[in-house]
This record gives C-alpha cells, sequence and structure tokens, in this order.
DNA sequence: CCTATCACG
DNA sequence: GACGTACGTGATAGGA
C-alpha cells in the first residue's frame, strides 16, 4: 500500500493566492478553507483507499534559525486574513478524516523526509504530493513525487531539468548556489551552472571542499577558499531532518476513510453548501472502481467494435491529434462510444503514438472504418464535429450524418454558459473529466498527443467519447422540448460541412506584396519614430501606453488625461485626437506610427506566418460557438477583421487575390440589420425607404431633423448614421453624445425626434426587453434563443448591459440565421460547380469562381442570399467582382 | 497571465 | 443622487 505525503503548507498557500477573500457566515474569512477542501477532496479521490497524512509546517522557529538566524528571515508574515485559517484548515482534516501532523521546531518537509525513511524501511512506496523543490531529494527508488499543480509526475528527468543533477546530489547543488526564497547564502558568486558542473565534477560537497586546489578556474576556487563555511551551514540547512520523531507512529497511519456526516458538518458549518452538495453527488465515486476503457490494439478487436457500431446505429467518434490546427494536425487516434445499456462503452485505437508498443496501422482501420464513417444510416455523433470531421479528410476518410453534442449545447444554452466538454460534463452529467493538461502537461513542456502514453491516452481519450455520448442522450430531446431544433436540425448541423469545406479551401494571399508592404510600413515607421522622439525630447517606447501616458501627461503636462479603470493614463484613439484637436504634433504622429504598428505586426507578419506550407494559402478556423448571437468568429488568423477603413489597410486586403484562372466575388448584405429593424419594429417610414431603395441614413437625417433629404449634408448624414447604428447597439444619450462629440442635451433631443417620427422603435425595445426579463432570452427570426443573463441583476450595471444585449441581440442574432441559412443552400448549390465558397465575414461572402463560371454564378447566388427568407423589406446584396478581395468589396 | 489597444461587422 | 454608459468578436505588445 502506497503511502500519500501531502506538504500542507504548501497547499494552504496556493489555496489562500488562488481563491478570492470568501467569508463564512460569521464573518470569519474562509477562502483558503474552501480551497483546501477542494484539494484534499480531489485527493482522497485521487488516493483511493491508500493511506494519506497530512503535514504542516508548526511555527516559524525551526532549529535552521539556531544554525543561521537569517534562514527565512526576510519571508513577510502571513497576510492577516490567512491567520485565522489555519486551524480550521486543520479542522478540515479532521472533518474529511484524513490525519495531518506537525512538530515544534522542525519543518513539514523533515517531517515528510522522515516518514518517507520510516516508509522505505519497510519497503512500502512513499508518494509525496508537493511541487517543493526542497523535496526533490528525497527521491530514490521507492519515493515518488507528483505535482498537483502540473498534475505530474516529478520524477529524475524533471529533478535534472532543474538542478542539473541527479536527486542524491540535489542538496550539494543547493548548498553552493543558495536560495533566495529560503535565504540559504550558498557561495555568493555560485548559480546553478556552475554548482551543478562542479557537483557533477567531484561528487559532493565534501569532496570538492577537500580538493578546492583541483578546481580549473582560480575565481572559483578563491570564491570556495573564501566561502566554504557559508557551503557547509548551507548543506545543513538544505538537508533534510529524517530523524524528526513521527507525532504519529507509521503504522498507526490508516486508510482514508470518510465519515460523511461529520465532513458535512464542518462544510455547513463555514457556509459552504454548494460544495458540499458538490461532494456528496461524488460520494458514490469514492472507492469505487472506476470505468474500464477499451484499448483497441488488433484488428479482430476493431472489427468486433465496428460490428457493434453498426448494430447501434450510432457512433461516438473523437479524433486525438498533435495540432488543434486541424488543418496541420496528424491523427495519432481515435476514440469510439457505442451505446451500451443505459450509457456508452468506450475504446481508443492508437495509430500514431510514439511508445512503442503494437498499434494499429491508420490504412488497416481504414477499411474497417470508412464504410462506417460514411454510412448515411449510422450517426456519428461527436462534439465540435466539424473539427473531426476536417481532420480526418486531410487523412482520406468521409464522414456523413451527424450530430454534434457542442452545437446542440449552443442552441439550448447560447449566451448562458460555454460550450467546452470539461464544463458541460460537470454541470450536465457531475462528472469531471481528466483534462488534456493532465495527461499533456501544459505551457513550454506540454507534450503533443502522440508523445503521451498510450494507456493515459486510452483513459483519456475514450472518456470523451463516452461523454460526448452521454451528453447527446442529455441534450437531444431537450432540442424538441425547448423548441430549438429547427435551428439545430436546419442551420447549426447542415452547416458544419460548409464550414469544413470552407476552412479546407482557405483563401490565396500575395506574400511578395505583403512582404513589400511590410517593408514599406517599417521604414515609415522608422522616420515617425524619430520624429516622436525629437518632439518629446527623448526616447521611449512608443508601443508601451505607460510611457507614452507618462511622456504625454507628466513630462509635458497635456491636458485631457483620461485614466483607465486600473488607474493608469488612457492613451486611446480618442484621447489622443483630443490631443491633436488641440494642435499637438506628437499625439498625431503617434497614431500615426500606432495604424503602422498594428499593420505590421498583426496583418503583414500575422498573415505570412499563417500561410499553410503544403497548399500555400491561407486556412482560418471558424468558431461556431464562439458568439452567444448565432454569429460565427474566425481565429488563427481572424480573416473577419481584414482593415478596409484606412488606405493603408486597404492595401492588406488587396493582398488576398484568386488563384489563377480564377475571380474573387464578394456578396454582401447591403444594411442587413438596419433592415432587421425596420421589419421587426414595423416602421413604416423605414419599410418604405428600403422598398425604394433610398439611402438610409439620408432618409434618417432628414426625419429626424427635418430637412428635405436634397438638402442633407454629409455632416448631418454622418450624425443620421450614428444614430442608426446607436438604435442597434442599444443606445444612451450619453454614448450617443460620445460618439458625435455633441452635448448630451443635443443627444437627447435627437433620440427623441428619433422615437417620435419612427413610432414602433419603442414598442420594440420594450417587446424585446420584456421578453428577456420574463424568458431570460430573446428570440431571433428562425427560432434561435439568445440567454440575457444578468437581465434581472439587482447590479443596475450589469441589468442594463443585458437590456442592451436585449435589443441588439435579435438583429445581429437574425443576421447570423440568415447567412448561415444562404450558406448552406449555396453549399449545395455549388456541388456541380468549381466555384468554392471561401471566406464569410458576418454580412458578407466570399468566393472564388473560376472564370468559365463567374457570369453564371455570380446572379444565381445573388439570387438565392437575397431570397432566403422573405420580410416586410427587400434584402439586397451588392456583388463585386475582381482580383483582389478589395476590388471585389467595391 | 492580464490590460490596453485596435482591426472588423 | 450617483454611476456608468453602444452590440459582437480576436490578435498583439507591454509589463507585472
Amino acid at each position: 500500500m502506497t503511502l500519500h505525503l501531502v506538504d500542507g503548507s504548501g497547499y494552504i498557500f496556493r489555496a489562500y493566492y488562488a481563491l478570492p477573500p470568501l467569508t463564512s457566515p460569521d464573518g470569519t474569512p474562509v477562502g483558503a478553507v474552501y480551497g483546501f477542501c477542494n484539494m484534499l477532496h480531489r485527493l482522497i479521490e485521487k488516493v483511493d483507499s491508500n493511506r494519506l497524512l497530512v503535514i504542516f509546517d508548526a511555527g516559524r522557529k525551526t532549529f535552521r534559525q539556531d544554525i543561521y538566524p537569517e534562514y527565512k528571515a526576510h519571508r513577510p508574515p502571513p497576510p492577516d486574513d490567512l491567520i485565522p485559517q489555519f486551524s480550521l484548515i486543520r479542522q478540515a482534516c479532521e472533518a474529511f478524516g484524513v490525519p495531518s501532523v506537525e512538530l515544534p521546531g522542525f519543518e513539514a518537509d523533515d517531517l515528510l523526509a522522515a516518514y518517507a525513511k520510516a516508509s522505505l524501511e519497510r519497503n512500502d512506496k512513499t508518494q509525496i504530493i508537493s511541487a517543493d523543490k526542497d523535496l526533490m531529494q528525497l527521491l530514490r527508488p521507492g519515493v515518488t513525487m507528483w505535482d498537483p499543480i502540473k498534475n505530474r509526475q516529478i520524477d529524475e528527468q524533471v529533478v535534472f531539468e532543474k538542478f542539473g543533477v541527479t536527486p542524491d546530489k540535489v542538496i550539494d547543488v543547493q548548498a553552493l548556489c543558495g536560495d533566495s526564497s529560503d535565504n540559504i547564502p550558498g557561495v555568493p558568486g555560485f548559480g546553478p551552472k556552475t554548482s551543478a558542473e562542479l557537483i557533477q565534477l567531484f561528487g559532493n560537497l565534501e569532496n570538492l571542499l577537500e580538493n578546492i586546489s583541483e578546481v580549473k578556474q582560480p575565481r572559483r576556487r578563491d570564491l570556495l577558499t573564501q566561502h566554504a563555511e557559508l557551503a557547509k551551514i548551507s548543506k545543513k540547512l538544505v538537508t533534510l531532518d529524517d530523524n524528526a520523531p513521527l507525532p504519529i507512529a507509521y503504522t498507526e497511519i490508516a486508510p482514508v476513510k470518510v465519515d460523511f456526516e461529520k465532513r458535512d458538518l464542518f462544510l455547513k458549518e463555514l457556509g459552504f453548501l454548494s460544495l458540499m452538495k458538490r461532494l456528496q453527488l461524488a460520494d458514490g465515486n469514492v472507492g469505487s472502481k472506476p470505468v474500464v476503457y477499451t484499448c483497441i490494439k488488433d484488428i479482430n478487436t476493431l472489427k468486433q467494435w465496428v460490428d457493434q457500431a453498426s448494430g447501434a446505429g450510432k457512433l461516438v467518434i473523437d479524433c486525438e491529434t498533435t495540432s488543434l490546427n486541424a488543418m496541420q494536425a496528424k491523427l495519432v487516434g481515435l476514440a469510439m462510444g457505442i451505446p451500451s445499456g443505459p450509457g456508452y462503452k468506450a475504446a481508443y485505437i492508437p495509430f500514431a503514438h510514439q511508445e512503442n508498443t503494437q498499434q494499429i496501422f491508420l490504412d488497416a482501420a481504414k477499411v474497417l472504418l470508412q464504410p462506417l464513417l460514411e454510412n448515411p444510416a449510422i450517426m456519428k455523433i461527436g462534439h465540435n464535429l466539424k473539427y473531426d470531421l476536417l481532420v480526418l479528410r486531410q487523412h482520406g476518410f468521409e464522414v456523413t450524418a451527424l450530430d454534434d453534442t457542442m452545437l446542440m449545447s449552443y442552441v439550448l444554452h447560447g449566451g448562458e454558459h460555454g460550450h467546452s466538454m470539461d464544463y458541460l460534463a460537470l454541470k450536465y452529467l457531475n462528472r469531471t473529466t481528466i483534462t488534456f493538461e493532465e495527461v499533456a502537461g501544459k505551457g513550454k513542456a506540454q507534450k503533443t498527443f502522440d508523445m503521451v502514453e498510450i494507456s493515459a491516452a486510452t483513459n483519456y481519450a475514450a472518456e470523451d467519447a463516452e461523454i460526448t455520448g452521454l451528453l447527446c442522450n442529455h441534450f437531444k430531446p431537450e432540442l424538441s422540448a425547448y423548441q430549438v431544433s429547427s435551428v439545430y436540425e436546419l442551420t447549426e448541423r447542415p452547416l458544419i460541412p460548409v464550414i469544413v469545406s470552407m476552412e479546407e479551401a482557405g483563401i490565396c494571399v500575395d506574400s511578395k506584396q505583403l512582404q513589400h508592404l511590410g517593408q514599406d510600413f517599417s521604414k515609415r515607421m522608422i522616420s515617425l519614430e524619430q520624429e516622436i522622439y525629437a518632439l518629446a525630447g527623448q526616447e521611449f517606447n512608443i508601443g508601451s501606453p505607460a510611457q507614452l501616458g507618462e511622456i504625454l501627461f507628466e513630462k509635458h503636462q497635456l491636458s485631457g488625461a483620461k485614466k483607465t479603470k486600473t488607474g493608469s493614463y488612457s492613451t486611446d484613439v480618442d484621447v489622443l485626437e483630443k490631443l491633436v484637436a488641440q494642435g499637438f504634433e506628437l499625439p498625431k504622429k503617434v497614431l500615426e506610427w500606432r495604424g503602422l504598428a498594428k499593420l505590421n505586426s498583426t496583418y503583414v507578419e500575422g498573415l505570412l506566418n499563417a500561410i499553410n506550407p503544403i497548399t500555400g494559402r491561407v486556412h482560418t478556423s471558424y468558431s461556431m460557438v464562439g458568439a452567444a448571437t448565432g454569429r460565427l468568429s474566425s481565429s488563427d488568423p481572424n480573416l473577419q477583421n481584414i482593415p478596409i477603413k484606412s488606405e493603408d489597410g486597404r492595401k492588406i486586403r488587396q493582398a488576398f487575390i484568386a488563384k489563377p484562372e480564377h475571380k474573387l466575388v464578394s456578396l454582401d448584405y447591403s444594411q442587413i440589420e438596419l433592415r432587421l429593424l425596420a421589419h421587426f419594429a414595423d416602421v413604416p417610414t423605414l419599410q418604405q425607404a428600403f422598398l425604394n431603395g433610398e439611402d438610409i441614413h439620408a432618409r434618417t437625417a432628414s426625419d429626424v431633423f427635418g430637412i428635405p433629404t436634397d438638402q442633407i449634408t454629409p455632416q448631418l448624414r454622418r450624425r443620421a448614421k450614428t444614430i442608426n447604428f446607436g438604435i442597434l447597439y442599444g443606445i444612451s444619450a450619453f454614448g450617443l453624445a460620445k460618439q458625435l462629440g455633441i452635448s448630451n442635451q443635443e443627444a437627447s433631443q435627437m433620440i427623441n425626434a428619433y422615437f417620435v417620427r419612427y413610432p414602433g422603435i419603442d414598442a420594440y425595445i420594450r417587446n424585446y426587453q420584456r421578453q428577456a426579463r420574463e424568458q431570460g432570452f430573446v428570440t431571433t427570426l428562425m427560432g434561435r434563443k439568445i440567454h440575457t443573463p444578468g437581465i434581472l441583476d439587482k447590479n443596475a450595471m450589469l441589468r442594463q448591459f443585458a437590456e442592451r444585449q436585449a435589443i441588439n441581440a435579435p438583429l445581429q442574432g437574425s443576421n447570423a440565421d440568415i447567412i448561415k441559412r444562404a450558406m448552406i443552400k449555396i453549399h449545395n448549390f455549388l456541388k456541380p460547380y468549381q466555384t468554392r465558397l471561401l471566406l464569410q465575414v458576418h454580412d458578407e461572402l466570399i468566393f472564388e469562381v473560376p472564370n468559365s463560371e463567374v457570369a453564371e454564378i455570380a446572379p444565381k447566388l445573388k439570387e438565392i442570399m437575397e431570397n432566403i427568407t422573405q420580410l416586410k423589406v427587400p434584402l439586397v446584396v451588392d456583388t463585386g467582382v475582381a482580383e483582389n478581395w478589395d476590388a471585389a468589396h467595391g
């Protein structure tokens, strides 16, 4: 039986800093206690029915201060609101049935060493649960260490990366290089590299000190001779005392046994009711055997699973790959789930793990799997199937008949919460899943999935397949119960293959042209920099808002300083433009510089880096659940925010080109959200204006300002345009005033005039806000529900935010519905043609059309888009055909 | 890792 | 009476 030794003090500080400062009903601070209970619970589940001992520091004074008074002397005392929590945390251990110890005069680390020794003497295994580097010296056969933060085993390899030596030499290295966090001196001037090198050569500190003369470098010899005593003291300080007396005898540490009643009483007293409920739900899992997943390593087993899937008529699939970028991901394995009893059984097929054990060849598996995947009678269930489909297509698979649990969650709960599998598993199935980070690590050391051990990969991947199946069972009946079947069946689900095709197609970017642009921008930035430094009277980092704010508002004492919410000076466009209006040259140059910096880093460099080396094109990734309103979002790279407004920006857009013998064709819905507003709010004047094909902003200017259309100046038209957009966003007089640079009063008068001239708008706003208050969501043209949590919040700010969302969401969301339906219809229409849909930018579709098809296709696409639905106003689509995107957009 | 800024509809 | 103040996204650089 393994003994698990927990570094309790480490846990306390981690819990304290990870959580906001909660208080119990009686006002005691309990944030750290809460976090500690959570961690303790996870530990108990992890160690199952093995032995667990939590070890704490007893106080600040230990034998080490007698050796060296400066030891840990510079550590600040614990925060005030943590002090009362120490004893509560010891009570928590007791309440959870976990023994804990501490010993005055010794650190927790010494007790850990002593218990590990006792365990070794009896040939038991010890698992230390801590990330503390000072404990790494204890590693040896039989003593292992687990980092609970990074969720990984700390083995010799990790220790070597940290100290440059094996665990048995760690204390010697620490003695030489010291430790600033514990205030251990070491040899001044020696860092980790030097120390490790010397210990490698001499074996240990004592041998090194006896043979100082053999050290080659004179400086090192001097330092060692001079500070030998400090090194010896340092070694004493870092060496853990495994002779510390054991407060609880080794044999009395019993396996963990939770007294649920006692635990719940404790949690209730501290006000942790939701935690208590969560633990109660998990209680059934403690000590129970985990579900066993199958690893499919031979063709015969695979055949059995394929046959069963065939019989069941449904199959959960989940691809494991080397990358989140589907176009570049290599397929490493495939998890399958098949209905079994009330749940699912699940298996994992490894194809390409680096591990040197038997795996199935992808081509062999393909023979069995392909008929299943392309069979329209067998539903393929997945979570974010768009990704799996794209990966599978790159490996020669075709997949039809889809059900996607992520999209089900999206249509049921859009705006309410996220749609990641881990989150949904916890919320709807009360299941805590293995996270990707748990199997692959995180940060720089993160492994790609092919480096993960097959056994761990099986547990992770098969669990995902099982969870996906269970989520499908959970959500599928709800779709009709909540009347979102049609959005799911007619919009979201059929959109999957459309997006797959778009992402796979990618778009041509002229890299030569981009490089030239980059050079031009860089040159201009350099000369601007010189001018800016001259104007500022010093050099500084122009890209740093902090430094710029300091120069403008402190050094040069310019007026108009505005603070951001963190208290630093704001230097955004609005602020700088105000300064420019006062006649200052510096902010003008900075704005120009910023524009170029943005274009260069985000677009020139960003796009050049995004060119796929194999296809030579740029493949964005669309998120189908990124925006609560039903819009798509685009990332890696984002192709929905390519510049268009500035002259320089348009040059970026010109670099998006059609392939040879093709044209880019852009079709965009003209004023679609205003048309939807005219439709929903039933405003006769607006509807008539759209029916007449009038300039809508001029019309508004005429109506609001009471001036005939032919006398509208560009200035008035601009104001009307701003108020039109303002209405779409849930306007306030303040917002409009700020946007137009007019007084609140003038803005208020404009809004009043708007409501008077356009009866229906006011009712529209009140209607949707009422729906949001009564039902918690608003509904779009095609029945999509967009949740507006916060609409009843007692915090006025949050509530008003939700009220504005309730105004905007039906418009933005209906726009999304319309263009998504158009995309689906067009995708099917285009099957016999070479024309491909490449991009979607919310109200615009961009196609790559062979020259020979342009004349026939362009009008047909326009017709499909305009007739997707019948509103009280016409939908109008503008078409542009050209070699590049800028020219095509018109 | 978070904040400020800025690109788009 | 005060407070904050237009909707929805994603990428980058700086700085703790």
